[in-house]
DNA sequence: ACTCTAGTATCCCGATAGAGTATAGAGATT
DNA sequence: AATCTCTATACTCTATCGGGATACTAGAGT
């Protein structure tokens, strides 16, 4: 339900909010560590420049770090930028313009539970920011004994 | 976040849920009724009665009827059924065995919070069967003092 | 009663346009 | 020279349309 633009700029900026204040980071190393390809991160990450949540500097020493603090960048901030409304159907989005399509949006029985399920979303994805999320990951990275840039995934093919 | 199959299906199923008794609906007046393009529709029904969610029926006086009563049809029944898995992101699904491609699913800082977005949402769409969504519709119905078949949506065609 | 047939509806196959995903390479900036 | 920036391109998946095959019903004719 999430396109894999979102994906992978909600990881990039995991990535960037770990080295916050650590000087800018590349694409490539980004990439490496979040196993994203490169080329579809350039565009993400320009779409990211552009949505203003990073900015990037050139040549030698370059790359790209964070506009503002992680605490102040929601998850629903970033997906919004890069997949559109949240909701789960245009008819029932708060940012959003659309329409639906059904016959009459007023008297609509599956109007409301849409409604329902675009909040219960909504409250999570705006509720969470990346100083959260960074939070989290170090928790986990104590917990599993776990250290920077595991190169390869461990490829866990359950669910 | 949807995709046009489930959020028709959904459509077509709160249809012939309101005339579930009422013997078999035929797939062009769904179409009317919903406005749903009618060989897209056809598509939908052949995929909801490989779910075993509705019946059909050929011929002069066939269509298509539910396969089984309102309550025991689920929203998210049908939405996986269509779109597979509810999870905004593969790795937190719990039906689907698919991998995100992060480097490290168990210290995964994001995992936590997809997690959380889709119990949210599974928690809303398993929670609300046919039953529920047409008393709403009746509801809504009464207020708006609307009546049957609506012969023409108000065409808003953006979308 | 039995068969034929016309009509009606689902069922199935394939073709098409468009969005989203991903890769490659040349260009611009510091 | 290192790095970001832009443009073009191929591939896949979704949404849609069209044509025709198949199944069922009811009525006409024998």
């Amino acid at each position: 339900m999430l396109s894999s633009r979102a994906k992978y700029a909600t990881r990039a900026l995991l990535d960037l909010s770990l080295h916050y204040d650590h000087g800018p980071v590349q694409i490539h190393e980004i990439a490496r560590r979040q196993n994203i390809p490169v080329k579809f991160l350039e565009q993400i990450l320009l779409a990211l420049k552009l949505g203003g949540f990073v900015q990037s500097r050139k040549g030698p020493g370059g790359g790209y770090l964070l506009a503002r603090p992680p605490d102040l960048i929601t998850l629903g901030a970033v997906v919004r930028a890069m997949d559109g409304p949240i909701a789960p159907i245009s008819c029932v989005s708060v940012s959003g313009f659309h329409e639906c399509g059904c016959p009459d949006p007023d008297t609509c029985g599956l109007r409301t539970v849409w409604k329902e399920a675009r909040d219960a979303l909504a409250r999570v994805l705006d509720g969470t920011n990346f100083a959260d999320i960074c939070v989290r990951h170090r928790e986990h990275q104590g917990t599993a004994e776990e250290f920077t840039d595991t190169l390869l995934a461990k490829s866990t093919p359950k669910e």
